[in-house]
Order: C-alpha cells, then sequence, then structure tokens
DNA sequence: ATTAGCACTCGGCCCAAACGAGTGCTAATA
DNA sequence: TATTAGCACTCGTTTGGGCCGAGTGCTAAT
C-alpha cells in the first residue's frame, strides 16, 4: 500500500508519544535514534518495522530528518517546536514549592540591583548548565522615593535617586550656576516632595511639565527642575548579564564550527541579545525559540528560552536561557518559567 | 666533530638571531619550523644543514624542542623567555606618540569609575586580539574627599562617598537608634571635615582611633562614627574586569581540548586571575608569565603579559592580557605597558 | 494494519601504503 | 675548523580499500 503524502495534519496518538519519546531520547543521547534499539528501550509494543513507517510519516510531515540516508531519525525545529508544546500543556504553570532554592537571603541586604541580578544569573546558569542571560529591568518603570543634590565642587552636583526598591542612582550634573550648600538641601527637599511616588515615565511625560506651569509661583525652584530634568533624561539602559558561556563550551555539538560562530557573535555582540529579550518582554510569561526561529542570522544552532518578569503589573525584564537546539526543555521550561515569578516577586515586594 | 654538549652559556649573535626569528616565526605561522624553508624564507645564508647544527644546540641548551623526533623546531617556556627579555631590552619604555588612542573624551565624564574600567579593557582586548583582564584599584588607597548621609526610612541610612577621583561609592548602613534629618547634615559635615583628604586605610589604620580618643569632647559625633566605621570596614574588594574571551576561542589550538580546559577554568573561577594579577600589583612595570610560570595547576598552554599601574605612587592595580603561550609578545608587550601608563596617569590626574 | 525478511546504504574504523617535511650523521670541501 | 652536500631514516599525515554494524525502504506474508 502507498502511504499517503501526508504533509501536515494532527498527529494521533501513538504518533505524538513516539515523537515525544524520540526528541527525549536524542536530547539524553544526542545520537540520531534508529527504530530498532528505540523500540526496545522505550518497550513500544510494536515492530521495529512499524516503527520505521511511523517516523516515515513523521518525516514527510517534517517532524524529524535523517543526518543522511541509513541513518536514524533526529528533530527538525517543528519536531523541537511540537515538543515543547506539548511541555507546555502539561507542566502546572502554579507557582508551587521547588527544590530550586533562591538563596534570598543572600539578596535581601543588597542595595546593588546589580548585584543582585548577578546572583540570579549565574543560578539559573548553574542549575540550567547552560548559559543563561538576562535584562535588566527598564528604568522608567522605577518609582521615586527620594531625590538628593550633593554638591561635588567645580559646579558638579551628584544627583542621587533612591527607589522604592531601595536602589540608589546616582548621576553627576555640571551646572553653570553657583549653588550653596543650603540651596541643596531645599532643593532636595522639594524634589523629593513633588516627584516621590511616582515612576519615572510619570515623571518625563507630565510631571515636569505640570511642575514648570506652576513655576511662576515657584521660580527659585527652577534650577532644582533643570537639575533632575538633566539627570533623569539619559538614565541608563537596561543592561545585559551573561553567566555560564563555559557550560555551553562543554557540550561538544557546541564547538564544533558552525556552532562556535554563533556563540562568538553571542559574546561579541551583546546587542543581539539584548533584541531577543527585549522582543520577550513584550508578551507575559514564557517563550521559546528553537533554531531558526531565532531571527538573528548570525545565531544557527542554538535554542532559547525566555521568561518576561514585571514590576507590579508591568512588564519590565527578562531572563533567560541559552543552550544548543538539543536542550533539556523539559527542565529549563520550568526553571526559567520559575525564575521569571520569583524575580517578579521579589522586584514587586521591594517597590512595595 | 662531536659537539660539545652545550648545557647553558650566552648565546652568540648568530644563535640569538636565529632563535628570535625562529620563534617569532613560530608565532606567526603556529607550525613547527624546519630547516629548510626557514632558512630560505629568513635569508639566512647559510645551508639547512648548518641552520640543523644551530637548531640542534639551541635545541641541547633546551630554547627549542621538537614536537616529535622529525619534525620542526618549536620553543620551550625558556626560548619564549629569552625572546621576551631580548624584546623587553629593546623596546623603549618612555612613554612616546602612539597609534593606540585612548577615548579619554569618552571617559572623562564617567562618574562610575567601572565603566571606564570596562571601556580600557574592551580596548585592551579588541587593540591585541586576545583577552583582557583588569583589576580594579585596591580601595584603601582612595581619597576621601566627601561624605554625606542620606536617610532611606526604616533606619537605614546611605552612606555616600565621593573619593577625590570623583567616583562615588554608595553603601547602605541599618543603625538601631532614631536619627532625625538633622543630625545626618551635622553627621555628613562632621565626618567630611574630619575625613577629608585621607585615604581608606589611614582612616582604617588611625584616624578612627584618634577620633574616637577624642569622644569625650565630641560624644554627641559618636554615632557619625559608628556609621562610617561599619560602611567602611567592608568595602568591596577590587573587582575582575575580563574581555575578548572570544578572541581566544578564534585561536584554533586554545580551542584544543587541553587549552580548553584551561580556558575553562580561567571563565569558571576568577580568582584564579585574581590572585595572578594580585602578584602583579607587588612590583611596578611590566611582567610577563610564560607556560608553566603561571603557577596555577589549572592552567595550561596560557600566557600573560600584565603591568601594575598607580594611583600617585602607590601601586593600586593590575591589567593584562590573556592568550596562548605562543603569543603575539612584541605587540602586546608594548601595549600592556602603555596601558598600564595611560591608567596609571588617568587616576593620578582624577585623583588631584 | 502489522510484521518478517531482505537487499541496500553509508558512516566509522582499521590497516596498509605512499608521501613529504624534516632530521642526524658522515664525508667532502673551503 | 666551520660549512655543506648527500643520504638513510623517522614519523605524522593523507589516501584508499575493506569490513562492520546500525539503519533504511520495500515487498510479501500474516
Amino acid at each position: 500500500m502507498a502511504r499517503e503524502n501526508v504533509h501536515t495534519r494532527p498527529l494521533n496518538d501513538r504518533e505524538a508519544s513516539v515523537l515525544q519519546a524520540l526528541i527525549y531520547e536524542y536530547i539524553t543521547t544526542g545520537k540520531p535514534v534508529g527504530s530498532r534499539s528505540f523500540v526496545q528501550k522505550y518497550s513500544f509494543s510494536i515492530s521495529p518495522a512499524t516503527m520505521r513507517n511511523i517516523m516515515f510519516d513523521l518525516e514527510s510531515m517534517e517532524y524529524l530528518k535523517q543526518p543522511h540516508t541509513s541513518a536514524g531519525r533526529i528533530p527538525t525545529d517543528s519536531g523541537y517546536r511540537f515538543y515543547v508544546n506539548s511541555l507546555l500543556d502539561t507542566y502546572d504553570f502554579s507557582l508551587k514549592e521547588r527544590e530550586i532554592s533562591v538563596k534570598e537571603e543572600a539578596i535581601k541586604n543588597e542595595v546593588q540591583l546589580d548585584k543582585i541580578f548577578s546572583v540570579i544569573t549565574r543560578m539559573l546558569s548553574s542549575e540550567s548548565h547552560y548559559a543563561a542571560v538576562m535584562l535588566t529591568p527598564r528604568f522608567d518603570f522605577t518609582v521615586v522615593k527620594r531625590i538628593v543634590l550633593v554638591p561635588m565642587g567645580n559646579n558638579d552636583i551628584l544627583f542621587v535617586l533612591i527607589t522604592r526598591t531601595g536602589m540608589v542612582l546616582t548621576k553627576k550634573v555640571t551646572i553653570s550656576a553657583n549653588v550653596t550648600q543650603d540651596d541643596m538641601y531645599a532643593y532636595s527637599a522639594y524634589l523629593t516632595e513633588e516627584l516621590c511616588g511616582y515612576a519615572v515615565y510619570e515623571i518625563m511625560d507630565s510631571i515636569f511639565e505640570r511642575l514648570r506651569q506652576e513655576r511662576s509661583t515657584y521660580s527659585n525652584k527652577d534650577m532644582a527642575l533643570d537639575i533632575a530634568q538633566l539627570a533623569i533624561s539619559d538614565y541608563e539602559e537596561p543592561r545585559l548579564h551573561i553567566e555560564g558561556i563555559e557550560n555551553l563550551l562543554k557540550i561538544p555539538e557546541m564547538v564544533e564550527e558552525e556552532r562556535l560562530n554563533s556563540l562568538l557573535s553571542i559574546i561579541e555582540d551583546k546587542n543581539i541579545l539584548k533584541r531577543i529579550l527585549e522582543k520577550a518582554i513584550e508578551n507575559e510569561g514564557i517563550r521559546t525559540l528553537i533554531g531558526e526561529e531565532v531571527e538573528e542570522d548570525k545565531v544557527k544552532g542554538c535554542s532559547m528560552v525566555s521568561a518576561s518578569y514585571k514590576i507590579g503589573n508591568k512588564l519590565v525584564g527578562a531572563v533567560g536561557v541559552i543552550g544548543p537546539t538539543r536542550m533539556d526543555y523539559e527542565k529549563v521550561v520550568p526553571l526559567v518559567d520559575y525564575t521569571g515569578r520569583v524575580v517578579t516577586e521579589l522586584l514587586t515586594k521591594m517597590s512595595k
């Protein structure tokens, strides 16, 4: 009987479970999966020949491919995609107790939020055994708690912004006029008074404008506003943390020509990763990019699992794991998801 | 004639120039150097046979070795050592105009000294085409210019230290007592008054003690001292910047088994590099470690060229380049030397 | 629809041969 | 005495054939 030339149709149960098992096997061993040993190892109660027929069908539906004639099968990108989707279907996304312990104590006392991000990224990398990345929160959602101006001499002023999260941001501002120490105290009080409780994006969007309107009344606060606007205007971009590149170098297939080049691009040009993660911020929750789905032409043979995180209910940043297409999705997907939630919780709690 | 069994003696001119050329050739091509092509390429006016005799002598003096019988020669660690030493002899260490331009403008306006260090490290790596490292200056030589205490609420105080170099260091300190805003102003003034102009190590060593002595008189400044001591006591360790690992991955021989492991160790355990660079701080000027001279048993087949830098006349940090033993010393040595000088100049100027 | 059987494919491994770049030694030479 | 030509020898690398084994597709029987 000539097998129908299937191109796309829903998989039946048996095909689905074969595909799932096969990808699992390939992820584990890294070697093409052949019919005989596969049937044995997974105790399918069908013969190798039948398995071959199924494989043939899966191949013509482009879930599988052969690295060369008369070798076993390996998953295509769509194969991995199917696998990940079915994981997402079954994975329990309620945040339950896990063995993965975020060392919260280590984190609590840090003013420098950046260090927290380093720790989290490093943990994610060591838990996953791949490389981890994290994009720091967008600055514009940061909420102001207090502002202090400190004179530094030579008309330089240090603008210190303390956020609700307890983070400290400093920026040096140079002005032309002379300002006394007492002026500084007054300005600090004024700015704190007016800006406290607002997010940076609100301040930029409207608060400054409103205060300027009132300027006729408070014209002596003019300078204070100038300073604040100057300091806030070019505040820092989100930064990218990367950890665990060494894990990728330990994976044999990543050190092969083509993949190694991808890796080099990633390390060299951090903007590539930034772009990818910025996309991840656009949607809530987890996101996987498999092989070619990573739309950066310099990146080949890599996959990326990412999750966005929030402060309150604003999406502000993203974390992720980078690995070979043959990645242990089953482990990584929940891990990244969980990490995203932890970061959300942490930042939200801090900003209360 | 049986050649004398030379073990150690000064090289004659011809031997020296052969050795130098041979190492240069090996550094360039990475392949064992054989007598015939070598004589041709470098227009030595001797026959291959004579060259072989010279090589034999150099080998018995352990400047050269053969990877296997009947292959060409490659340098031993002592060979490289000789090469580097003769470079150091001839290199003009007076700081003259160079094509390497440090983008000083880009650097001037940064408060965050850390960013400057990133820039310098990245430049060093891209200029050298190897990996660059930099150990940030020891904190204890930093000179205090001004201290400001900022209340953060919940008994938390932000301790802001402005250094003479214009760097800003912040530290959150939690105290048990209640302190008013006015107290803060007073404390800030007091601390600035007393500590300004002193280096941190002096403050730790004696100033605190002296001020405590006077405490009977100024007993209400007690709290201020406590806060300062708390904040300064566990100030940050020098940090390590690394850039340009990707350059190393591009070198074929570094991706081979053994070397790759060295690389992995270096990336994974930054303390290894820290130890090496800390040693470099002990002496002024340039320092090269070739192959086995790197006394970290996990590191094999790598060399390191480093230079210490100063603030004023105190040695406070070090920069360096890591590469394969077969490194382009001729280029790297002056480059690292120069970078060290630039950093010294920069920091010294800033702290004036 | 499933299975057993079979011919066929193809990468990996082993081995042997050929190659080539290089050496050390010896004897001739300047 | 230092240099050189000549030559036999070494050894890593490349080339190619043969074999093995895992795997496939197809066909015919169940």
